[in-house]
DNA sequence: TGGGATAACATGGGATTATATGGGATACAA
DNA sequence: TTGTATCCCATATAATCCCATGTTATCCCA
């Protein structure tokens, strides 16, 4: 881990994902996406006009990665500078792009996540959301707790990387 | 091939093909194009009328790989930034413009595969699409586990790649 | 600052619509 | 004709919309 990760540089009016919550999965399958997070999402612009969050099964381990469109299409503009056959680029987007889903809102914010998805992260009636900033994580209460462990530590260890400033040579 | 070749240098509202779904291919040689793909076709805009997707056979392997017209329009504007009888130009002009069937819905959202990209592609009653943002692949579901070989692995060394901001020297 | 009024949110369930898919009828070309 | 492609309609399933409700958070005014 380096300075660049927590590296600022960002442009224009983006929110960010905060705070961590759980809601219900009801019989159907759907959840409420936290309003916080639905904000966040109808306050960045994006080039796409749906209205709802990108999900994909994490490359890490049982559970989700998902932020809004225009997350994706950063991702999008990061690989269109690679060629068009070229290995490394195939893999994220297979991996990513094709490994995603579009789950639009309904009428009370919430969305239906895939049964394949449920499946992959081992959910089962209780979700939490995780707000990462740009992207946020989905996981089973009780596999996040697992996850906490040793997180601590090395959050203390790691604090000298926090910087309140922006490094003036910063091209993150 | 070099990336800048076919780079595109879309502007405006556009949508994304993302996930991968499987349907099937009937006796007539027609199938259902996911319903998100033609919402991301029709929210895109194109200079053609055109109500369709656009398929030609993959220049790396036993597949197809397609989009909306508005996709090959911008080929043809990278294109047009080279010398009419630029080498590479020819290439792809011949593999890809030359090469690629207007596959037209039907009332019900489908395309017929002439019988020659069906063999090509070695598909057989079950017909996977593939969404990579910008483009799709149209895939033997079989053929598409085999190449998902080593794809997790790659994945994971090559996440540098994804930026969530753009370079400060961006132009979009 | 207390506490009632109002709004926002998460959630359940039934009704409605969209989607994928099959099959027949019709137009067209070789 | 004979094969091929297109259009139209039917249907089971799955997804989505819509309304109702309890709860929590926020606002407002005395």
């Amino acid at each position: 881990m380096n300075a660049a990760v927590l590296g600022t540089g960002v442009k224009g009016k983006i929110g960010m994902f905060l705070s961590t919550v759980t809601n219900s999965l009801d019989a159907k399958g759907r959840v409420s996406v936290p309003a916080d997070f639905r904000a966040t999402i109808s306050e960045t612009p994006s080039k796409s006009a749906f209205d709802g969050i990108v999900v994909w099964p994490s490359l890490d381990g049982a559970y989700l990665e998902g932020g809004g469109i225009s997350l994706l299409e950063d991702f999008q503009n990061s690989l269109d500078e690679r060629e068009h056959y070229d290995a490394e680029r195939s893999a994220l987007q297979y991996k990513i792009f094709a490994a995603s889903r579009q789950l639009a809102f309904d009428g009370g914010g919430r969305v239906s996540l895939p049964k394949d998805l449920h499946e992959y992260a081992g959910l089962n009636g209780k979700v939490t959301f995780v707000g990462l900033g740009r992207r946020f994580e989905i996981w089973s209460p009780k596999a996040l707790e697992d996850r906490q462990e040793g997180l601590l530590a090395l959050a203390r260890e790691s604090r000298h990387l926090l910087k309140t400033v922006k490094p003036s040579g910063a091209s993150s």
